[in-house]
DNA sequence: TAATTTAAGTGTTTAAATTACATTTAACAA
DNA sequence: TTGTTAAATGTAATTTAAACACTTAAATTA
């Protein structure tokens, strides 16, 4: 290692971020259309750079905020990405994040600050630099993720279907799930709550709704439980 | 997002890398003591100052090469560290990396550039700034890497026997295999090829070598097959 | 050269997890 | 009250993982 840190070369460090959401059936990603140059005009992920005053972390949560209004959103980083020429205008590095949104904060997000608009994965707009790539990794991830932590509930509403956990469980591993051996695995992990509830929009005879009980999962995990579905 | 590139800030981007080595029976890290301040004297992993001319990639290989003389390393990208005060001297961000080396290029490793020295992962010093949390995350990254990728194949030398290999496993997932399961599960993989040359170090009637088939490998990936151990 | 020593090499049985699969029930509508 | 629709439910079969102990090869030594 040079011991010189005054020689050492600074790079601007910009921060995308992969917003995902769920609608009933699908994994959405959210995207802008570019308001300035390079590209602009363009899709693109919602973004900023980093201020040397803050944490990436705290810049993902900043860029969210402003985007959205929303606070306490999942959000996990998920690479640095540099290749010298990603970005024409200037060299510039950027850290992706990805985000869960909740489906009742959906409206409230493409409401926001930027003509933001909602894409089915499957079907997303060619996007600038090195976007789409950062999508594919966010997509492994997430995929990867969802096996062993809930983070599933964090696109759900507040309370839900059996249904719909599983159609957003199809829609994250991108394959079917038998409907039977689904319920069956979900409680046996004991982590839901069933309300007295019924969603009674899809059916004559409704479908009860359910809770995610964060506080039993958290204890179960300090006791070593391990989720797995 | 801003549209002024030229009003943002530009930071410092160092590269850490955790290098991971293996001998016989544990699993090792490779430390430096740092020569120059801050923290002068206390051990660190190995790392350098990001180049504007360079990708992360390529200067994670500058900095392992510039080290060892070694190429074709086993490397990827761990995490991006952001906190502010990590580095007391100046606000410094660092995007970690870990290596895999093979226990033939241990010595080589020693003796460069660094006075460099390796540590049982368990046994390891107190390390600067937040490198302990790098070798953490890092080793917890190898774990579930090991499990559905050959890397731990990275670790040994060209040839070794099924004990090598289980006690590879052993030391990476921190837990102890069954023998007879251990070794049927890696037949049935059927990625390795076995030799008609015993290592006659361990026992009288010696045990024989096996090296890894990449190209089997390969060509199984191509079909589909997922390795899983 | 026969007997001893040492780690290597080898299969089967049991338990657990996963998968496949079809009928009944609740609520409303006609 | 009957029909319609999606919700709710359990078991058997298969696959995968885990537990477990004796035989063999080669060098050493008596």
């Amino acid at each position: 290692m040079l011991s010189n840190y005054s020689t050492a070369d600074k790079v601007l460090l910009a921060l995308d971020c992969i917003i995902f959401g769920f609608d009933q059936h699908q994994l959405k990603i959210l995207l802008i259309k570019r308001d300035f140059e390079p590209e602009k005009g363009k899709w693109s992920l919602i973004g900023g750079f980093l201020k040397s005053s803050e944490t990436l972390d705290e810049a993902a949560n900043r860029i969210l905020q402003h985007l959205s209004g929303l606070d306490d959103i999942y959000l996990e980083q998920l690479y640095t990405f540099s290749e010298i020429d990603r970005d024409p205008a200037e060299r510039t590095l950027s850290t992706a994040y990805y985000a869960l949104i909740n489906s009742e904060d959906h409206q409230q997000l493409a409401d926001g600050a930027y003509k933001a608009q909602w894409f089915n994965v499957k079907e997303a707009p060619v996007l600038i630099f090195d976007h789409a790539e950062m999508v594919a990794k966010a997509i492994l991830r997430l995929r990867r993720r969802a096996i062993t932590k809930p983070l599933g509930f964090e696109l759900l509403p507040e309370k839900f279907t059996m249904l719909q956990l599983q159609k957003l469980y199809e829609a994250i591993l991108d394959l079917e799930l038998d409907k039977r051996n689904f319920i069956n695995k979900v409680n046996a992990l004991d982590i839901l709550i069933k309300l007295d509830e019924k969603d009674m929009t899809s059916s004559r005879k409704g479908s009860f709704l359910y809770k995610f009980d964060k506080e039993k999962y958290d204890q179960k995990i300090e006791e070593g439980f391990t989720f797995k579905i």
